[in-house]
DNA sequence: GTTACAGATGGCATCGATAACATAGGCTCT
DNA sequence: AGAGCCTATGTTATCGATGCCATCTGTAAC
């Protein structure tokens, strides 16, 4: 009570840790960091003391001396794509921990250069050792190049920029199975609603289902572009309504292809009766929603992890690590045969 | 060629930038810190050097100096409610931004109090300033009290450790917004599918639910637990669908709802002719899906920016910050009148 | 019995920004 | 005019871990 027992409560530092030990701050440095150098005795003792202690590392002064701050950035798109987008964190900080990688996080409010270029710029300021962008840019500004070339990122299924890598989820394939789906059931045609161009998974998945229907020897009808909200799908929905012979459509994400339902049922069409709909993301609604809809899942876990395995371990860029596969349920059915 | 082009590469440093401004480094730091006693001229020079030499402050001094990170940890869990762990995450981002902090996260698989602690050590070791949990963690351990007692700390809804403050979302007020609004169309009796009981959010909604029905005088059925994904709502709604007088039901979330929704046709009833449908949280499909769900927003952005600046005023620890609102759509009906 | 060399450890400078203190003018007040 | 003070700036020590080099002890090689 006289000040006897006053604690400094600063946390303890390595040298601490050197004293209790009885060795310098050197060998515990080298203990800590698993150095091979180090007499399993002396390891012992100072493990000892770290426990005892309750020591913890200080992060800012390794990164200061050692260069590397052991961080990843990630930049987030804050809307569209709920599910995907938290599946892409999940799978990024997973393997970002496992490697002994945090997790930063920017998120800009929409598509756009000036927002992309100041997260990046904030990541680049936090000393972030990589960048994960789950962000489709498309145009890539000079700011962006700067900042990439000192600083290793890949990009998600966005533009390349010179030395951005990018881990491309094959999306192609997802429009290519959805139509080929359709196809196969007996459709001669079928329309699409697409996401938003600026996007490169909607670009792609238009161009898959251009392709397949390319090589069934069947015209493209004009794609009507949605920006994934329900909502846009049921005004483009309203559209299709109002055309005498659409049997079979798909839709670029789950979320607009329950707006398109909802709008071709209001105009009388039948789901799956009178008109099939296949989408792409297999959210967990799909299923539970009336009808359940027949999706194309994609793994976007496993594709977050596969980026933060790119960029830690300079892997391959390989092209396609995503599979995709279609989960059939009740929104697809062959056309009346009348 | 010779070697004369030879760069060091190395990113300028506050000493670089003062060496080109004809300054003192500390002038620089005044400078960029907005320092109040600084000549405008001076501060002018200071910044055409930094502008010239492309100056990009050294977070990880700055830390080890100051002894603050600028960076705070976000808790999330991984499973579970991905619309408003999105909602959350942006609201953080954009609040800590806004203050010039940064958010690392760190995400938990499953409520685990052993993964809890990991992930709390995580952050801890990353020296953030400020931790947010946005996950609804009912028993604390020693360990959680430790580092929370060294860090200042908000729980989005969830137990209050000794030093932890917590924010509330007043889950019970959107139990009750949705067990009158059922009341009010004239059923006698509301069921509930419930989230899972270690859920503070369950509990809340739960609670909010009973009290709503003890106040109209009517004794509450037990209550039907979920775990918050459409397939539990699917199970619970097939118990549902075997108890004849059942023609009001709240569940606990939306996906949920739409479970319960499926079951119950499946067994026969018709929604909402049949049996009367509320749910919580307003998800963007709720709208869209059939039928249009009757549900209560609950403004989860403006949680995660309240969380935030909780955490860094030290602000009111305010009982309840977030308002709950009743969409009404076509879930819900007056009972037949038979 | 030197030499050579690997293993184990310590000493010291260093990373870049900041806090704390020091200094030098210029101004106000009595 | 001198005390007192505020403004603008520089100097120095410091945060905590690590990289690099030095040191010391065995021990294998010649």
């Amino acid at each position: 009570m006289t000040g006897a027992t006053e604690r400094p409560a600063r946390q303890p530092s390595m040298t601490d840790v050197a004293r209790t030990a009885g060795v310098s701050a050197q060998t515990v440095s080298r203990t800590l960091r698993d150095s091979p150098n180090v007499n399993p005795e002396t390891r012992k003792r100072v493990l000892a003391a770290v426990e005892q202690l309750g020591y913890r590392f200080n992060n800012a002064a390794r990164v200061l001396s050692s260069g590397r701050s052991h961080t990843i950035g990630l930049v987030l798109l804050q809307s569209g794509g709920y599910y995907s987008r938290s599946a892409v964190t999940a799978g990024v900080e997973a393997a970002a921990g496992e490697e002994g990688y945090a997790v930063s996080i920017a998120t800009i409010a929409r598509l756009d250069t000036g927002l992309m270029e100041r997260s990046l710029s904030k990541l680049a300021d936090q000393g972030v050792d990589g960048i994960v962008i789950a962000v489709p840019l498309i145009s890539v500004t000079q700011k962006m190049e700067d900042i990439t070339r000192d600083i290793p990122t890949v990009t998600l299924d966005g533009s390349r920029t010179a030395s951005a890598r990018v881990l491309g989820i094959d999306q192609k394939e997802a429009g290519r199975i959805a139509t080929r789906h359709l196809l196969d059931l007996g459709h001669r045609q079928v329309w699409h609603v697409s996401g938003p161009d600026e996007w490169i998974e909607a670009r792609q998945r238009r161009q898959g289902w251009q392709e397949c229907l390319a090589a069934a020897g069947v015209e493209a009808p004009p794609p009507l572009e949605g920006d994934w909200s329900p909502d846009s799908g049921y005004r483009q929905g309203q559209v299709l309504a109002m055309i005498p012979d659409v049997t079979a459509v798909f839709a670029a994400s789950d979320e607009m292809a329950f707006g398109v339902i909802r709008a071709l049922r209001e105009g009388g069409r039948s789901v799956p009766a009178d008109v099939s709909i296949v989408s792409v993301d297999d959210i967990e609604l799909a299923a539970y929603c009336a009808p359940p809809l027949t999706t194309v899942r994609q793994d976007f876990y496993r594709s977050g992890a596969a980026a933060v395995a790119l960029l830690l371990r300079q892997a391959d860029a390989g092209e396609t690590l995503v599979t995709a596969s279609l989960s059939v349920r009740a929104s697809t059915a062959p056309p009346r045969s009348r």
